[in-house]
RNA sequence: CGGGGUGUAGCUCAGCCUGGUAGAGCACUGCCUUCGGGAGGCAGGGGUCGUAGGUUCAAAUCCUGUCACCCCGACCA
């Protein structure tokens, strides 16, 4: 492809509504544009990155033996009505009627469609286990789309649905697309982890989400460096042995602390690091009553497993500031667990800590050198917080680490939720009906353009994974309106790559070479040959990677076998 | 849905406070010079200032409504 042929329109500025890096460069690089709010036009360049990615997909799908075929994306509202989705569903859901005033809606998701075609036209166990997938728009109508493609209402993606049997057999296609997708992800080249997931409103059993691990994730993730165990953060279990507390070293005492109120303060002002010091944190219990929830200083407190114990309210909620000060006599910057006059539960890590720094529940005032079963009582103790780095791997191998992620893809066993609302049956060897048992296997096809560019970028722009790039080499000549002999020099190495099956954009701009080298650069191309008039006399081309330092020299004629080394290796 | 912010040329933005009839840089068109890391000169084209109404002799500017977009939160995954 020539430069001259397409349209690629490069931005030197970002337009100020994009707010992170994946955003800026796409728009910069011209491969999309935005049409409202969460929904975009993907321009050439943009067109080709989604394609490469498609590709490897849909070969690694139809590996496993799944079936592409291609649902409608307008759903009749009737189907939703039997699987109980038209009311559960909410306002993501996009209605819409036809002139006969018959409802529709925009697919976001394509349970029923495939199940009301499995239970017509799948009759025998004979034709089972099978799976089907297609890449196609979907629509959700997102309460606050953002981040350009990353979170779009439109969006371009794979979804597959199994059906079996029995549940021994959806196992085992749940684990071959548990291994398709790390065959997938691998192949793109993106640096991600299985993580164990909730199954959220989808329904069903087991659950994994895959994430690509870059630090703009809107999820934070943990993993283990001892085995293949990762979780959302929030989800990661954390506890503690007890009996590993160090003995007291320190007696109690009480010191004045005038205008230290976090923990912050008091650890800066005292001079003992976060992780000696305890907060203590007050939250609503039930029938109005209050409970102390204590953690180690360098410690988030976790909402979800608070909830979880049986004397606070749910949903989570912090006491009020004055109610504290009146029920405990004393502001929130004092507070300690020693001596309350309400429930207190410690966190594992926080019972485990000797000689403590907390609030002496006397306004400007922290006790110090205190210590559990000493000063005060064993505490009842809990899981209260997010799992942190170090934090050992609740399967016992290995310690975590944390890392953000962006999710891409996410695989459940969904039972018979669907079949069995929607009646789908098949005879079993017996001549008896059985309701089928179904997977459904996701992969955000469009968010992977924009997870890619937050895992590969630099201050130049883009840095494509050579399986996904949208030209494998950018042949830039330089001056080449003003030479005769390096037009024809480069028409015959563009030919040559060409031939050779090398995906090359050749920028035939009357441009200056500077302009040339930022775009190519922005837009990302993984390799880049340079041709210049005074090189051909030396028979010299010039070759650099985008991440390379500096180019290197290589003889013009064997610039092909050149770069088809760089491709294969 | 709650809070905050922004709408002026394709992009980035100034002008608004203190009303007087629209600007800069980049981009685009033509010519000349330049030519290995976003060149320079000259000459051009392009904007009902988001939109509707109000105040005023006069509104991009002040007031009110409305729409769109962005950010934070809630929500979703």
């Amino acid at each position: 492809m020539r430069v001259s042929k397409m349209l690629i329109p490069t931005l030197r500025d970002a337009p100020a509504d994009a707010e992170i890096i994946s955003h800026q460069l796409m728009l910069r690089a011209g491969m999309i544009r935005k049409q409202a709010s969460g929904i975009y036009t993907w321009l050439p360049l943009g067109l080709r990155v989604l394609r490469k990615i498609e590709q490897i997909i849909r070969n690694e799908m139809d590996k496993a033996d799944a079936q592409e075929l291609l649902m409608s994306g307008v759903q009749p509202a009737e189907l939703w009505e039997e699987s109980g989705r038209w009311d559960e569903y909410g306002p993501e859901l996009l209605r819409i009627q036809d002139r006969h005033q018959r409802d529709f809606c925009l697919g976001p998701t394509h349970e029923e469609i495939i199940t009301d075609l499995i239970r017509r036209e799948i009759r025998s166990y004979r034709q089972l286990p099978a799976n089907f997938y297609q890449i196609q728009t979907k629509f959700r109508d997102e309460v606050r789309p953002r981040f350009g493609i990353m979170r779009a209402r439109e969006f371009l993606m794979k979804d597959a649905y199994s059906f079996h049997l029995d549940q021994a057999s959806l196992a085992e296609t749940y684990a071959q697309m548990h291994d398709t997708y790390t065959q997938i992800f691998t192949r793109i080249g993106l640096k991600f982890r299985a993580v164990e997931a909730d199954s959220g409103n989808i329904g069903g059993n087991a659950s994994h989400e895959f994430h690509v691990l870059a630090s703009s994730g809107e999820d934070s993730i943990a993993f283990s460096n001892g085995s293949d165990y990762a979780a959302n953060v929030e989800k990661a279990p954390t506890s503690a042995d007890i009996s590993s507390r160090p003995a007291a070293s320190k007696e109690a005492e009480l010191i004045a602390t005038p205008e230290q109120h976090s923990i912050e303060e008091v650890s800066e002002f005292l001079q003992v690091g976060p992780e000696q010091c305890l907060k203590t944190l007050i939250v609503k219990g039930v029938d109005d009553s209050l409970v102390a929830l204590v953690l180690r200083g360098d410690h988030e407190l976790n909402t979800v497993k608070a909830e979880k114990q049986e004397a606070i309210a749910s949903p989570l909620e912090f006491a009020d500031a004055a109610v504290i000060s009146k029920t405990l006599g004393c502001e929130i910057g004092s507070l300690g667990p020693k001596d309350l006059p309400i429930p207190v539960i410690v966190d594992y890590a926080a019972a485990c800590v000797a000689d403590f720094v907390c609030g002496a529940n006397q306004n400007g005032h922290h006790l110090s050198g205190l210590n559990w079963g000493r000063d005060l009582p064993e505490p009842q103790v809990a899981d209260l917080r997010n799992a942190v780095a170090g934090d050992p791997s609740p399967d016992g191998k290995g310690e975590l680490e944390i890392a953000r992620g962006i999710e891409v893809g996410h695989i459940f066993q969904l039972g018979d939720k669907y079949s069995q609302a929607m009646k789908a049956t098949c005879l079993d060897e017996n001549g008896k009906a059985v309701t089928l048992t179904m997977g459904c296997y996701g992969i955000g096809v469009s968010r992977l353009v924009a997870a890619a560019i937050e895992q590969n970028h630099d201050d130049r722009g883009i840095v494509w994974p050579l399986s996904i790039a949208p030209f494998q080499v950018a042949l830039v000549p330089i001056n080449m309106h003003k030479s005769q002999r390096l037009q024809e020099a480069v028409e015959m190495l563009y030919q040559a790559l060409q031939a050779a099956g090398i995906e090359v954009l050749l920028d035939d701009r009357k441009e200056r070479p500077g302009v040339m080298f930022t775009d190519m650069e922005l837009i990302g191309i993984p390799h880049r040959l340079v041709i210049s008039d005074r090189g051909l006399d030396e028979n010299k081309a010039e070759y650099k990677g985008r991440t390379d330092a500096d180019s290197q020299d290589i003889p013009l004629d064997t610039a092909l076998s050149f770069i088809q080394q760089q491709l294969a290796g």
